[in-house]
DNA sequence: CCAAAAGTGTTTCACTTACACCCATGA
DNA sequence: TCATGGGTGTAAGTGAAACACTTTTGG
């Protein structure tokens, strides 16, 4: 490690996976943007670009999930950093992927601010996309599944205020398993962690179900008593 | 994501922590190269190096790790890439961390090849170490401590033959907790990933333990089967 | 009053935990 | 033969899984 300026310096760049639930389809959601240049013009990718100098790598990701998306103020969280020599016909291209988690709250998108198409694609029917960001995608799926079960990550993928049901749905969905309506209550009260409201569900056409949110203050707190969550 | 070379570049290095296990003195250690240049002459730091252009992130991590510590074949895994703006005096300088998991069989350790002293330290009594290193060091152990939990990484840690007791304690070091040995045994083998040999241990002054070795086909069939390994 | 989803209790079974003694070996 | 760690069985308790009916509301 003598100097640091002996050596080729690769591009480096950030991408984003974002994830976002339709409840109404029952299917995870991830935004992908059309490339109108080439490389894999026409191509769908997961949105990116370049780090800036002075810029940390979270900044970078959080600004480019706002200049492609106009999205902002949402979980993200570092995935993997993929370098493999060829992944980008252009040269040398780093890239740190990140994912976000994005609430029904904030699906402001499609607002891209240049003239790029961006769209929501339903994870099981994806098209393929370019460079190397099928591999990128699949890590990611993987990183949200693995990590759901031990993380309450999960209420980031919800609106503020959801039904029980709603969140068991989302397990359902990411898990891509069924589970039993009774123990998942049970399971889910028991950690303690949700904050009941005193409002119900509105223009449902039978019983309104009652509306929570997640306690992240007392989440905190059990934590450090060395609870540990769990699904 | 116009052209790549707009922008400035970072240079890219990766670092890697390297963890051992001295069964004697039952601690988990990490090992350190002192510096011998600004910044942080005379300060320890995790070994790593400069990426080479055309070659793959990984590949460059098993480069440094072979040639400061003269390790090879061993057990690595990327960690998190840190990018923090001035975490290098020297300037743009973005780091890809790893870490290695190396078995007692290898430690031919401390054979750096040029003249930088390297070491093996506890991972209790560590010094402070240069750059953001401390931050870096943080991560790997709490990667390690999740992941030996449900991932049969610990292995990578012992001799290929080793005796229950001996992977036991493994567990108690990394973990920080003490283990019931009748309840540990039920459970490993309960997972049926142990291959028993026909050998015990040599050398002791009391009745000796019979050895084993992790049966690698065996737990990828058995994963593939959807059994979870969890300890 | 009916359709549709919300919400609730109990039993069973498996696994985890806690705990103490005999066994084999080398010196 | 004794000191040292290796190795084993069982009972109690806890949590997960399986399962079906009653309640509430809007139309």
């Amino acid at each position: 490690m003598s100097h640091a300026y002996e050596y080729e310096r690769p591009a480096l760049t950030v991408d984003c996976v974002i994830f976002g639930l339709d409840l109404e389809e029952e299917s995870l959601k991830v935004m992908l943007i059309e490339r109108d240049l080439e490389p894999f013009a026409g191509r769908w990718a997961i949105p990116g670009g370049f780090v800036r100098q002075g810029e940390s790598l979270e900044a970078a990701a959080l600004r480019e999930l706002e200049e492609e998306t106009g999205i902002s103020d949402v979980f993200l969280e570092q995935l993997y950093t993929f370098g493999a020599p060829g992944r980008d016909p252009r040269g040398w291209i780093v890239s740190v992927a990140y994912y976000a988690l994005v609430s029904p709250d904030k699906h402001h998108v499609t607002a891209a601010t240049d003239a790029r198409r961006a769209e929501w694609f339903t994870v099981t029917k994806l098209p393929s996309l370019a460079f190397d960001h099928n591999d990128i995608m699949r890590a990611a799926l993987q990183r949200l599944r693995g990590k759901l079960a031990y993380a309450p990550i999960g209420f980031e993928l919800l609106p503020r205020k959801f039904t029980i049901k709603q969140l068991q749905k989302l397990y359902e969905i990411v898990l891509g398993e069924k589970l039993d309506n009774r123990n998942f209550r049970k399971k889910i009260f028991s950690m303690d962690v949700l904050r009941e409201l005193d409002e119900i569900q509105k223009g449902v056409p039978h019983r309104a179900a009652r509306l929570y949110k997640f306690d992240e203050r007392k989440y905190k707190q059990l934590m450090k008593q060395g609870m540990n969550f769990e699904l």
